[in-house]
DNA sequence: GGGTCTCTTGGACGCTTGTCAAGGAAAAGC
DNA sequence: GCTTTTCCTTGACAAGCGTCCAAGAGACCC
Protein backbone atom coordinates (compact mmCIF):
# COMPACT_ATOMS: atom_id res chain seq x y z
CA UNK A 1 0.00 0.00 0.00
CA UNK A 2 1.33 3.30 -1.15
CA UNK A 3 1.79 6.21 1.33
CA UNK A 4 -0.43 8.52 -0.55
CA UNK A 5 -3.17 5.49 0.28
CA UNK A 6 -2.65 5.22 3.68
CA UNK A 7 -3.05 8.79 4.17
CA UNK A 8 -6.01 8.68 2.08
CA UNK A 9 -7.57 5.67 4.08
CA UNK A 10 -6.62 7.27 7.45
CA UNK A 11 -8.35 11.08 6.54
CA UNK A 12 -11.52 8.85 5.31
CA UNK A 13 -11.58 7.35 8.46
CA UNK A 14 -10.62 10.11 10.20
CA UNK A 15 -13.68 11.81 8.83
CA UNK A 16 -16.32 9.15 9.24
CA UNK A 17 -14.78 8.99 12.61
CA UNK A 18 -15.79 12.64 13.41
CA UNK A 19 -19.09 12.29 11.56
CA UNK A 20 -20.01 9.36 13.51
CA UNK A 21 -18.89 11.50 16.73
CA UNK A 22 -20.91 14.17 15.34
CA UNK A 23 -24.36 12.26 15.41
CA UNK A 24 -23.71 10.90 18.56
CA UNK A 25 -23.01 14.21 20.03
CA UNK A 26 -26.54 15.68 17.63
CA UNK A 27 -28.54 12.64 19.04
CA UNK A 28 -27.37 13.55 22.80
CA UNK A 29 -28.45 16.90 22.59
CA UNK A 30 -32.06 15.99 21.30
CA UNK A 31 -31.37 13.51 24.55
CA UNK A 32 -30.63 16.49 26.87
CA UNK A 33 -33.56 18.63 25.46
CA UNK A 34 -35.74 15.70 26.38
CA UNK A 35 -34.71 15.14 29.52
CA UNK A 36 -34.76 18.50 30.41
CA UNK A 37 -38.41 18.69 29.45
CA UNK A 38 -39.28 14.81 31.01
CA UNK A 39 -37.25 14.63 33.31
CA UNK A 40 -34.72 10.87 33.70
CA UNK A 41 -37.83 8.97 35.12
CA UNK A 42 -40.23 9.75 31.87
CA UNK A 43 -37.41 9.80 29.54
CA UNK A 44 -37.57 6.77 26.84
CA UNK A 45 -35.78 6.13 23.58
CA UNK A 46 -38.27 6.98 21.71
CA UNK A 47 -39.33 10.39 22.94
CA UNK A 48 -35.64 11.43 22.17
CA UNK A 49 -36.13 10.13 18.81
CA UNK A 50 -38.93 11.82 18.69
CA UNK A 51 -37.26 14.98 19.66
CA UNK A 52 -34.78 14.79 17.02
CA UNK A 53 -35.12 13.71 13.63
CA UNK A 54 -34.38 10.57 13.00
CA UNK A 55 -36.47 7.02 14.13
CA UNK A 56 -35.99 5.35 17.41
CA UNK A 57 -33.86 2.56 16.03
CA UNK A 58 -30.45 4.89 14.94
CA UNK A 59 -29.73 4.99 18.98
CA UNK A 60 -28.65 1.52 18.83
CA UNK A 61 -26.75 2.34 15.75
CA UNK A 62 -25.03 4.64 17.56
CA UNK A 63 -25.25 3.96 21.31
CA UNK A 64 -25.03 0.02 22.19
CA UNK A 65 -27.73 0.88 25.41
CA UNK A 66 -29.33 3.42 26.89
CA UNK A 67 -27.16 3.95 29.82
CA UNK A 68 -24.56 4.54 27.22
CA UNK A 69 -26.53 7.35 25.68
CA UNK A 70 -26.98 9.15 29.14
CA UNK A 71 -23.70 8.72 30.16
CA UNK A 72 -22.72 10.66 26.96
CA UNK A 73 -25.77 12.93 27.58
CA UNK A 74 -23.89 13.51 30.97
CA UNK A 75 -20.37 13.53 29.79
CA UNK A 76 -21.94 16.29 27.24
CA UNK A 77 -23.70 18.39 29.46
CA UNK A 78 -20.44 19.27 31.04
CA UNK A 79 -18.99 21.60 28.56
CA UNK A 80 -21.77 23.85 28.81
CA UNK A 81 -22.33 23.30 32.61
CA UNK A 82 -18.54 24.76 33.61
CA UNK A 83 -17.20 27.77 31.93
CA UNK A 84 -19.99 30.45 33.21
CA UNK A 85 -18.68 32.42 34.90
CA UNK A 86 -14.92 32.74 33.64
CA UNK A 87 -14.93 35.91 31.57
CA UNK A 88 -16.93 37.78 34.75
CA UNK A 89 -14.43 36.80 37.29
CA UNK A 90 -11.38 38.03 33.84
CA UNK A 91 -13.50 41.11 33.59
CA UNK A 92 -14.37 42.39 37.55
CA UNK A 93 -11.36 45.03 38.06
CA UNK A 94 -12.96 45.88 41.78
CA UNK A 95 -14.64 43.47 44.54
CA UNK A 96 -18.14 45.03 43.94
CA UNK A 97 -17.67 44.56 40.71
CA UNK A 98 -17.24 40.98 41.19
CA UNK A 99 -19.99 40.68 43.68
CA UNK A 100 -22.49 42.42 41.30
CA UNK A 101 -21.95 41.06 38.23
CA UNK A 102 -21.59 37.02 39.55
CA UNK A 103 -24.68 37.76 41.25
CA UNK A 104 -26.42 39.06 38.16
CA UNK A 105 -24.79 35.90 36.01
CA UNK A 106 -26.93 33.85 38.42
CA UNK A 107 -30.46 34.90 38.29
CA UNK A 108 -29.22 35.66 34.34
CA UNK A 109 -28.97 31.76 34.07
CA UNK A 110 -31.56 30.89 36.48
CA UNK A 111 -34.10 32.75 34.35
CA UNK A 112 -32.89 31.58 31.01
CA UNK A 113 -31.71 27.78 31.66
CA UNK A 114 -34.02 26.36 34.33
CA UNK A 115 -35.06 23.21 32.79
CA UNK A 116 -31.15 22.80 32.15
CA UNK A 117 -30.60 23.12 36.01
CA UNK A 118 -33.09 21.13 36.87
CA UNK A 119 -32.30 18.79 34.72
CA UNK A 120 -28.71 18.91 36.29
CA UNK A 121 -30.36 18.26 39.70
CA UNK A 122 -32.16 15.11 38.48
CA UNK A 123 -29.30 13.51 37.24
CA UNK A 124 -27.20 14.30 40.16
CA UNK A 125 -29.72 12.41 41.97
CA UNK A 126 -29.93 9.91 39.90
CA UNK A 127 -26.43 9.27 40.31
CA UNK A 128 -27.40 8.44 43.99
CA UNK A 129 -29.44 5.35 42.98
CA UNK A 130 -28.07 4.50 40.33
CA UNK A 131 -23.89 3.19 40.10
CA UNK A 132 -23.48 4.19 36.17
CA UNK A 133 -23.45 7.57 36.39
CA UNK A 134 -22.10 8.29 39.25
CA UNK A 135 -18.23 9.11 38.36
CA UNK A 136 -19.47 11.56 35.97
CA UNK A 137 -21.78 13.10 38.20
CA UNK A 138 -19.18 13.21 40.74
CA UNK A 139 -16.17 15.03 38.15
CA UNK A 140 -19.02 17.60 36.77
CA UNK A 141 -19.85 18.62 40.42
CA UNK A 142 -16.10 18.72 40.89
CA UNK A 143 -15.67 21.14 38.00
CA UNK A 144 -18.41 23.28 39.34
CA UNK A 145 -17.13 23.41 42.49
CA UNK A 146 -13.71 24.67 41.10
CA UNK A 147 -15.70 27.11 38.89
CA UNK A 148 -16.80 28.67 42.42
CA UNK A 149 -13.67 28.34 44.20
CA UNK A 150 -12.02 30.65 40.98
CA UNK A 151 -14.91 33.41 41.95
CA UNK A 152 -14.33 33.01 45.40
CA UNK A 153 -11.07 33.17 44.87
CA UNK A 154 -10.51 35.86 42.71
CA UNK A 155 -12.98 38.37 45.01
CA UNK A 156 -11.15 37.61 48.22
CA UNK A 157 -8.27 38.45 46.37
CA UNK A 158 -9.95 41.94 44.99
CA UNK A 159 -11.20 42.35 48.57
CA UNK A 160 -7.96 41.92 50.70
CA UNK A 161 -9.23 38.78 52.26
CA UNK A 162 -8.89 35.64 51.99
CA UNK A 163 -11.63 32.52 52.07
CA UNK A 164 -12.93 32.28 54.96
CA UNK A 165 -14.05 28.43 54.65
CA UNK A 166 -12.64 25.62 52.02
CA UNK A 167 -14.11 25.57 48.73
CA UNK A 168 -15.87 22.95 49.06
CA UNK A 169 -17.91 24.50 51.90
CA UNK A 170 -18.17 28.00 49.49
CA UNK A 171 -19.40 25.36 46.99
CA UNK A 172 -21.92 23.91 48.35
CA UNK A 173 -23.76 27.30 49.84
CA UNK A 174 -23.72 29.16 47.01
CA UNK A 175 -24.92 26.32 45.28
CA UNK A 176 -27.65 25.54 47.69
CA UNK A 177 -28.48 29.17 47.39
CA UNK A 178 -29.15 28.72 43.84
CA UNK A 179 -31.12 25.19 44.09
CA UNK A 180 -33.74 27.13 46.22
CA UNK A 181 -34.05 30.01 44.15
CA UNK A 182 -34.47 27.05 40.87
CA UNK A 183 -37.00 25.94 43.07
CA UNK A 184 -38.98 28.80 43.65
CA UNK A 185 -38.92 29.96 39.88
CA UNK A 186 -39.89 26.89 39.00
CA UNK A 187 -43.06 27.13 41.11
CA UNK A 188 -43.96 30.50 39.70
CA UNK A 189 -42.21 32.79 42.31
CA UNK A 190 -42.08 35.73 40.13
CA UNK A 191 -38.87 37.62 42.22
CA UNK A 192 -37.08 34.30 42.83
CA UNK A 193 -34.10 35.52 40.59
CA UNK A 194 -34.22 39.11 41.68
CA UNK A 195 -34.15 37.62 45.71
CA UNK A 196 -31.17 35.25 44.37
CA UNK A 197 -29.16 37.90 42.99
CA UNK A 198 -30.28 39.53 46.19
CA UNK A 199 -28.65 36.84 48.57
CA UNK A 200 -25.69 36.03 46.60
CA UNK A 201 -23.83 39.29 47.93
CA UNK A 202 -23.99 39.10 51.49
CA UNK A 203 -23.36 35.37 50.85
CA UNK A 204 -20.06 36.15 49.01
CA UNK A 205 -19.71 38.83 51.33
CA UNK A 206 -19.72 36.18 54.47
CA UNK A 207 -17.83 33.51 52.91
CA UNK A 208 -14.72 35.83 52.61
CA UNK A 209 -12.79 36.94 56.08
CA UNK A 210 -11.51 40.57 55.54
CA UNK B 1 -82.99 4.91 65.54
CA UNK B 2 -82.60 5.21 68.71
CA UNK B 3 -79.08 7.08 70.19
CA UNK B 4 -77.24 3.91 71.42
CA UNK B 5 -77.61 2.42 68.10
CA UNK B 6 -76.52 6.20 66.31
CA UNK B 7 -73.34 6.05 69.09
CA UNK B 8 -72.41 2.01 68.28
CA UNK B 9 -72.82 2.99 64.17
CA UNK B 10 -70.39 6.38 64.56
CA UNK B 11 -67.75 3.82 66.56
CA UNK B 12 -67.78 1.39 64.08
CA UNK B 13 -67.69 3.46 61.32
CA UNK B 14 -64.99 5.36 62.80
CA UNK B 15 -63.47 2.23 63.65
CA UNK B 16 -63.57 1.38 59.71
CA UNK B 17 -62.26 4.55 59.02
CA UNK B 18 -59.40 4.48 61.21
CA UNK B 19 -58.42 0.84 59.84
CA UNK B 20 -58.50 2.21 56.61
CA UNK B 21 -56.34 4.97 57.54
CA UNK B 22 -54.14 2.89 59.21
CA UNK B 23 -53.59 0.55 56.24
CA UNK B 24 -53.01 3.13 54.06
CA UNK B 25 -50.27 4.38 56.71
CA UNK B 26 -48.54 0.73 56.60
CA UNK B 27 -49.14 0.75 52.58
CA UNK B 28 -47.19 3.91 52.51
CA UNK B 29 -44.66 3.22 54.88
CA UNK B 30 -43.78 0.20 52.77
CA UNK B 31 -44.07 2.44 49.58
CA UNK B 32 -41.39 5.18 51.09
CA UNK B 33 -39.18 2.30 52.27
CA UNK B 34 -39.12 1.13 48.52
CA UNK B 35 -38.53 4.36 47.11
CA UNK B 36 -35.51 5.26 49.24
CA UNK B 37 -34.40 2.00 48.08
CA UNK B 38 -34.68 2.43 44.20
CA UNK B 39 -35.85 5.74 43.78
CA UNK B 40 -38.71 7.46 42.45
CA UNK B 41 -37.82 6.57 39.15
CA UNK B 42 -37.55 2.70 39.55
CA UNK B 43 -40.33 2.13 41.88
CA UNK B 44 -43.02 0.43 40.50
CA UNK B 45 -46.49 -0.81 42.45
CA UNK B 46 -45.46 -4.45 42.49
CA UNK B 47 -42.11 -3.89 44.21
CA UNK B 48 -44.17 -2.06 46.57
CA UNK B 49 -46.28 -4.56 47.02
CA UNK B 50 -43.29 -6.80 47.02
CA UNK B 51 -41.57 -5.05 49.64
CA UNK B 52 -45.29 -5.00 51.54
CA UNK B 53 -47.02 -8.20 53.00
CA UNK B 54 -49.92 -7.48 50.35
CA UNK B 55 -50.11 -8.37 46.83
CA UNK B 56 -50.11 -5.52 44.16
CA UNK B 57 -53.91 -5.68 43.84
CA UNK B 58 -54.27 -4.08 47.11
CA UNK B 59 -52.70 -0.89 46.42
CA UNK B 60 -55.88 -0.23 44.43
CA UNK B 61 -58.42 -0.95 47.12
CA UNK B 62 -56.76 1.67 49.45
CA UNK B 63 -55.42 4.28 46.42
CA UNK B 64 -57.39 5.64 43.63
CA UNK B 65 -53.79 5.63 41.76
CA UNK B 66 -50.33 5.94 41.81
CA UNK B 67 -50.41 9.39 42.18
CA UNK B 68 -52.50 9.05 45.02
CA UNK B 69 -50.00 6.78 46.66
CA UNK B 70 -47.45 8.99 46.19
CA UNK B 71 -48.55 12.03 47.15
CA UNK B 72 -49.66 10.22 50.07
CA UNK B 73 -46.10 8.89 50.82
CA UNK B 74 -44.76 12.21 50.48
CA UNK B 75 -46.84 13.50 53.28
CA UNK B 76 -46.33 11.05 55.58
CA UNK B 77 -42.95 11.60 55.15
CA UNK B 78 -43.18 15.21 56.25
CA UNK B 79 -43.67 13.65 59.70
CA UNK B 80 -40.22 12.08 59.78
CA UNK B 81 -39.02 15.14 58.73
CA UNK B 82 -39.53 18.06 60.63
CA UNK B 83 -39.44 17.24 64.13
CA UNK B 84 -35.89 16.54 64.14
CA UNK B 85 -33.89 19.53 66.13
CA UNK B 86 -36.64 20.34 68.34
CA UNK B 87 -35.18 19.15 71.33
CA UNK B 88 -31.75 20.20 70.41
CA UNK B 89 -32.81 24.05 70.55
CA UNK B 90 -34.54 23.28 73.49
CA UNK B 91 -31.76 21.46 75.44
CA UNK B 92 -29.25 24.10 74.47
CA UNK B 93 -28.05 26.54 77.62
CA UNK B 94 -25.06 28.21 75.34
CA UNK B 95 -24.44 28.72 71.75
CA UNK B 96 -21.81 26.81 71.86
CA UNK B 97 -23.68 24.11 73.21
CA UNK B 98 -26.45 24.58 70.43
CA UNK B 99 -23.81 25.21 67.50
CA UNK B 100 -22.06 21.60 68.50
CA UNK B 101 -24.95 19.37 68.89
CA UNK B 102 -26.74 20.66 66.18
CA UNK B 103 -23.99 19.89 64.04
CA UNK B 104 -23.91 17.14 65.84
CA UNK B 105 -27.11 15.88 65.29
CA UNK B 106 -26.67 16.70 61.32
CA UNK B 107 -23.90 14.15 60.49
CA UNK B 108 -25.93 11.83 62.53
CA UNK B 109 -28.89 11.82 60.83
CA UNK B 110 -26.87 11.73 57.52
CA UNK B 111 -25.13 8.94 58.81
CA UNK B 112 -28.33 6.94 59.77
CA UNK B 113 -30.93 8.31 57.73
CA UNK B 114 -29.18 8.87 54.23
CA UNK B 115 -31.25 6.69 52.21
CA UNK B 116 -34.10 8.77 53.42
CA UNK B 117 -32.50 12.07 52.92
CA UNK B 118 -31.71 11.08 49.04
CA UNK B 119 -35.30 9.80 49.11
CA UNK B 120 -36.36 13.38 50.01
CA UNK B 121 -34.07 15.39 47.65
CA UNK B 122 -35.02 12.83 44.75
CA UNK B 123 -39.17 13.92 45.34
CA UNK B 124 -38.41 17.48 46.11
CA UNK B 125 -36.95 17.11 41.97
CA UNK B 126 -39.17 15.22 40.63
CA UNK B 127 -41.78 18.37 41.67
CA UNK B 128 -39.94 20.28 39.14
CA UNK B 129 -41.17 18.44 36.56
CA UNK B 130 -44.57 17.01 38.00
CA UNK B 131 -46.60 18.91 39.00
CA UNK B 132 -49.06 16.53 40.98
CA UNK B 133 -46.71 16.90 44.42
CA UNK B 134 -45.54 19.96 44.11
CA UNK B 135 -47.68 21.84 46.77
CA UNK B 136 -46.69 19.10 49.17
CA UNK B 137 -43.50 19.33 48.63
CA UNK B 138 -43.03 23.55 48.30
CA UNK B 139 -45.16 22.57 51.90
CA UNK B 140 -42.27 20.36 53.25
CA UNK B 141 -39.68 22.33 52.25
CA UNK B 142 -41.40 25.04 53.90
CA UNK B 143 -41.71 23.62 57.52
CA UNK B 144 -37.67 22.66 56.91
CA UNK B 145 -37.44 26.17 56.67
CA UNK B 146 -39.05 27.15 59.99
CA UNK B 147 -37.02 23.87 61.70
CA UNK B 148 -34.22 25.18 60.35
CA UNK B 149 -34.92 29.05 61.23
CA UNK B 150 -35.83 28.29 65.06
CA UNK B 151 -32.57 26.79 65.23
CA UNK B 152 -30.74 30.04 63.84
CA UNK B 153 -32.72 32.10 65.94
CA UNK B 154 -31.97 30.21 68.86
CA UNK B 155 -28.61 30.93 68.30
CA UNK B 156 -28.23 34.22 67.81
CA UNK B 157 -30.22 34.79 71.12
CA UNK B 158 -28.22 32.72 72.80
CA UNK B 159 -25.05 34.70 71.12
CA UNK B 160 -26.55 37.72 72.00
CA UNK B 161 -27.42 38.57 67.97
CA UNK B 162 -29.30 38.67 65.59
CA UNK B 163 -29.66 36.60 62.45
CA UNK B 164 -27.82 38.49 59.74
CA UNK B 165 -29.69 36.27 56.36
CA UNK B 166 -32.97 36.12 55.81
CA UNK B 167 -34.73 32.40 57.27
CA UNK B 168 -34.65 31.32 53.56
CA UNK B 169 -31.07 31.99 52.77
CA UNK B 170 -30.26 30.13 55.99
CA UNK B 171 -31.89 27.13 55.43
CA UNK B 172 -31.04 27.17 51.43
CA UNK B 173 -26.98 27.59 53.03
CA UNK B 174 -27.70 24.61 55.65
CA UNK B 175 -29.49 22.40 52.96
CA UNK B 176 -26.64 22.70 50.13
CA UNK B 177 -23.95 21.71 52.33
CA UNK B 178 -26.11 18.61 53.75
CA UNK B 179 -27.07 17.69 50.14
CA UNK B 180 -23.44 18.09 49.30
CA UNK B 181 -22.25 16.03 52.48
CA UNK B 182 -24.88 13.35 51.67
CA UNK B 183 -23.58 13.14 48.21
CA UNK B 184 -20.24 12.23 49.34
CA UNK B 185 -21.19 10.06 51.86
CA UNK B 186 -23.30 8.08 49.74
CA UNK B 187 -20.70 8.16 46.99
CA UNK B 188 -18.51 6.60 49.60
CA UNK B 189 -16.53 8.78 51.05
CA UNK B 190 -15.90 8.13 55.02
CA UNK B 191 -15.07 11.82 56.75
CA UNK B 192 -18.37 13.02 54.41
CA UNK B 193 -20.10 13.01 58.32
CA UNK B 194 -17.21 14.20 59.62
CA UNK B 195 -16.60 17.32 57.30
CA UNK B 196 -20.05 18.38 57.72
CA UNK B 197 -19.97 18.59 61.46
CA UNK B 198 -17.08 20.40 61.57
CA UNK B 199 -18.97 23.01 58.39
CA UNK B 200 -21.88 23.46 59.95
CA UNK B 201 -20.65 25.54 63.15
CA UNK B 202 -18.22 28.25 61.18
CA UNK B 203 -21.37 28.19 58.61
CA UNK B 204 -23.80 29.20 61.83
CA UNK B 205 -21.67 30.76 63.37
CA UNK B 206 -20.93 33.76 59.94
CA UNK B 207 -25.05 33.80 59.27
CA UNK B 208 -25.67 35.72 62.72
CA UNK B 209 -24.07 39.01 62.78
CA UNK B 210 -22.67 39.99 66.70
C1' DG C 1 -23.09 2.00 -13.46
C1' DG C 2 -22.63 -2.00 -10.69
C1' DG C 3 -21.10 -3.42 -6.17
C1' DT C 4 -19.83 -2.40 -1.47
C1' DC C 5 -20.22 -0.24 2.60
C1' DT C 6 -22.51 3.07 5.70
C1' DC C 7 -26.60 4.77 7.51
C1' DT C 8 -31.56 4.65 8.58
C1' DT C 9 -36.13 2.81 8.89
C1' DG C 10 -39.92 0.45 10.88
C1' DG C 11 -41.61 -3.50 12.82
C1' DA C 12 -41.13 -7.36 15.98
C1' DC C 13 -39.70 -9.52 20.43
C1' DG C 14 -40.17 -10.19 25.34
C1' DC C 15 -40.86 -7.82 29.39
C1' DT C 16 -42.71 -4.51 32.73
C1' DT C 17 -45.91 -1.10 33.80
C1' DG C 18 -50.53 0.89 35.81
C1' DT C 19 -55.07 -0.41 35.98
C1' DC C 20 -59.02 -3.13 36.59
C1' DA C 21 -62.43 -6.86 37.46
C1' DA C 22 -63.99 -11.43 39.02
C1' DG C 23 -64.00 -14.20 42.70
C1' DG C 24 -62.40 -16.24 47.09
C1' DA C 25 -61.45 -15.45 52.09
C1' DA C 26 -62.25 -13.37 56.26
C1' DA C 27 -64.85 -10.57 59.37
C1' DA C 28 -69.13 -8.48 61.04
C1' DG C 29 -73.89 -8.35 61.83
C1' DC C 30 -78.10 -10.39 63.05
C1' DG D 1 -75.02 -20.22 61.54
C1' DC D 2 -76.16 -17.85 57.63
C1' DT D 3 -75.84 -13.49 55.12
C1' DT D 4 -73.77 -9.41 54.14
C1' DT D 5 -70.00 -6.57 53.98
C1' DT D 6 -65.25 -5.81 53.93
C1' DC D 7 -60.83 -7.11 52.50
C1' DC D 8 -57.45 -9.36 49.59
C1' DT D 9 -55.63 -12.36 45.68
C1' DT D 10 -55.11 -13.62 41.19
C1' DG D 11 -55.02 -13.12 36.52
C1' DA D 12 -55.91 -10.39 32.61
C1' DC D 13 -55.65 -6.10 29.67
C1' DA D 14 -53.55 -2.47 26.86
C1' DA D 15 -49.80 0.39 26.56
C1' DG D 16 -45.14 1.45 26.78
C1' DC D 17 -40.50 0.10 27.48
C1' DG D 18 -35.43 -1.33 25.80
C1' DT D 19 -33.61 -4.08 22.49
C1' DC D 20 -32.74 -6.27 18.20
C1' DC D 21 -32.99 -7.28 13.23
C1' DA D 22 -34.23 -7.64 8.33
C1' DA D 23 -34.32 -4.81 4.67
C1' DG D 24 -34.20 -0.67 2.18
C1' DA D 25 -31.89 3.87 1.05
C1' DG D 26 -28.10 6.34 0.16
C1' DA D 27 -23.15 7.42 -0.34
C1' DC D 28 -18.89 6.01 -2.17
C1' DC D 29 -15.26 3.63 -4.73
C1' DC D 30 -13.49 1.48 -8.92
Amino acid sequence: MTEAKERTRDRISRRQVDKFADRRAQLAASALQTLAELGYARTSLREIAQNSEFSHGVLHYYFTDKVDLLTHCVRQFEEVCVTRYDEIVAGARTAADLERDFAAAMAATLRADAKMHRLWYDLRNQSLFEESFRADVLEIDRRREEMIHHVVARYAELASASAAVPQAVAYALLDGLFQQALLRHLAGEEEAAAGLERAVPSVLARIVSG
